[in-house]
DNA sequence: CTAAAAGTTAAAGTCAACTTTAAGTCAAGA
DNA sequence: TCTTGACTTAAAGTTGACTTTAACTTTTAG
């Protein structure tokens, strides 16, 4: 497979997939005539850099994921970890994800006098509420 | 107060509230003998940027919701617009970190022979069938 | 055979959101 | 008064993940 084609396949452009090459997330595969020809098994690698960068992570995280599963072997405990370590920092995107999305529909349906008073109130009380109270003795009153 | 006490009660740094000032994010204060004084009311609407900047609203984004309540008026039909936008985004992101949470709990607990024939499975069958199935009609089959 | 499409490289460019640097000026305490 | 620390500016640097460009070669369809 030519590298257009893999990039067709993937939906990434040839030249992400000569970047891939040259950070190390993809071998320098067999050539001929100077041009690059993939195994059909690389779309998988591809498919799977691409998800995994969609969902955030940076292309090191993901060599190091790939690189702990390079050895055809059952996950080891430094894969493990490190998947641990992604859980987490999954389970606090999405709980902050939720909370501005509460906070959002707050703001849709909330009644206050002004915007601008309710979301500085809302702002204060809930989720910014770490930050002000960290730094100061602040007490805030629930807003709207 | 200072530049460096709102950056101090807001957690940022002088030169990211300068840099919020260049962008058109905070209006530029009052000043005397040629340096910023911002009254109090500034520290909410910099940890409002603060905050929404950590969910990962970009400034333009912040620029433009905090433009749309900028009026002192209950909110208006742009600001919901947006605001539906931004819901409808947080969800989709929730969504995925959840696919994410469960893609890696399964690769932790699975018993695949091997993690690579497992991880190209589950990637081919599951959150990445959506990028192969619509460039093939490629069937895949369940995973471990 | 030939023209166009697709491939090659190294190096520079892009984007957002800042930070750092250089070269100063201003403010506050001893 | 002097010194230190905080402030000022404009401009350049940083980071990650690519893309674009320029100049060229290889492959493929007609």
């Amino acid at each position: 497979m030519k590298i257009g084609e893999l990039a067709g396949r993937t939906g990434l452009n040839t030249s992400a997939i000569r970047y891939y090459e040259t950070v190390g997330l993809l071998a320098a595969p067999y050539r001929t005539g100077g041009q690059r020809r993939y195994p059909d098994e690389t779309i998988y690698r591809v498919l799977l850099i691409r998800f995994a960068s969609e969902m955030g992570f940076t292309l090191d995280e993901i060599k190091l994921f790939l690189n702990g599963l390079r050895e055809d072997a059952p996950v080891g405990p430094r894969w493990r970890k490190l998947a641990h370590r992604k859980i987490e920092e999954v389970e606090r995107t999405i709980q902050r994800s939720q909370q501005l999305k509460a906070l959002l529909e707050h703001l849709l349906q909330c009644r206050c006098a002004t915007l601008r008073v309710c979301v500085e109130r809302l702002s204060l009380s809930r989720d910014l509420k770490q930050f002000s109270d960290t730094r100061r003795g602040r007490k805030a009153t629930m807003p709207c």
